[in-house]
DNA sequence: TTCTAATTCAAACAGGTGTTTCAAATCTAT
DNA sequence: ATAGATTTGAAACACCTGTTTGAATTAGAA
């Protein structure tokens, strides 16, 4: 028979529990009843909570970074400039893929990105800046090679408005999906809420740039 | 000589220190302690945590909402279909004239808007659905008179794409406009941030809806 | 001034947190 | 089967949290 390990009993539950409802508000008590292990082998198998929240989102990171990164590549090795659908879209397969990792896998990976980045201690962003830097370097070149024109002052905040809606909708697309479903019969899936964000970023990384904007700040 | 009241050297102390670190780790001591009172006159003047959260967001609302709400109604009284870049552009004035209320309070305020968004207690969506919901009502009234095509699903949806840009935004806006002066020199004040979200807000609002987008959803 | 109500203060309370301890149980290889 | 290492378990530890208490102080009105 395949036993669950005490390992693995933990990280699903933590999974979950992170997901639902953050990292801080989530005690280890809470995790290891659910999970049915004792409370000292969180510290045993993991160290301490910080290491074990490092554990939950490098178990997703290892497969999600690697597919992004391969899609990038063959849209900067293509021969013509993509456009920032493009660009966008090529993070909806890599997402997807993870409901083959795990049972709701896309899901929950989407909302520990929204929780870990909102997260004051910065654990994600630990993983982003430290392990997957070549993997923001391509999104930045692909972004800037599909819209050229956009100033570097006017690319970073575009660029930080995007994450902004991503991360706020992935952090709480379950609820939303709910009040949509029970509001107006609008039953959307994962995917189908992936794909209704490309075309609003692509539209606000490409608005021309306003001309009656004053004090556009930038001095260099 | 004017003597800072008890109750306000909390306010003030408890609105920055939340700004900075949100409302979950911020605790009594460290308020009491920076506005140099006794840790019991929080409870005393304001009789729990919850109270004074309550209390400090509800001091920028009662600036804030009233001017937004005037906005939107001359933009509702007016003949013309207005623009989304109208309609973003009328959240501006009133933000911006927080700085007359309060030294740095525009700042203060969106950190604490995007704070109040994020927290998983909904203090602030307790605020804007039990106290505010005309002007709710006002402001979906603004976007679909500036964009009647969009269908409810599609309406939905960006609206809330809408909320988590401004949120991540206005949330991490100190650090960001960091980055943005040490790696460019782009010395961007809290109006130019602002400023720069309208364009990118109105473009993803009124980006054409895919038409290759299956499993759209709408059921009904 | 005197009396009463409002406020401040230090201390304790009750409950939760992550972490550590060390004996008991379990597994693993000899 | 037995010896040794790994893993589990219950309990305690040290610390932090929001809240309450009741006495000391201050303020305001008669």
């Amino acid at each position: 028979m395949s036993r669950q390990t005490t390992q693995n009993k933990i990280l699903d539950a933590a999974e979950r529990l992170f997901a639902e409802r953050g990292f801080a508000d989530t005690s280890l008590r809470l995790i290891t009843s659910e999970a049915d292990v004792n409370l000292a082998s969180v510290n045993y198998h993991f160290g301490s909570k910080k290491a074990l929240i490092k554990a939950v989102l490098a178990r997703y990171l290892e497969q999600f970074m690697p597919r992004l990164s391969n899609a990038l590549d063959e849209l900067l090795a293509a021969e013509q400039q993509p456009t920032l659908h493009q660009v966008f879209d090529s993070f909806v397969e890599p997402m997807l893929a993870l409901n083959n990792f795990r049972s709701s896998g896309t899901n929950i990976f989407m909302q520990l990105l929204g929780r870990g980045y909102s997260d004051s201690q910065g654990h994600l962003r630990w993983f982003l800046t430290t392990q997957y830097g070549d993997v923001l370097t391509k999104i930045t070149a692909a972004v800037k090679r599909a819209n050229p024109e956009l100033s570097p002052g006017e690319f970073f905040w575009r660029m930080h408005f995007t994450l902004g809606t991503v991360v706020f909708t992935l952090a709480s697309n379950e609820a939303l999906r709910d009040i949509a479903r029970s509001e107006f019969n609008e039953n959307l899936d994962v995917e189908g809420l992936v794909r209704r964000l490309v075309p609003f970023l692509a539209a606000g990384v490409g608005a021309p740039v306003a001309a009656n904007s004053l004090n556009d700040g930038v001095s260099k």
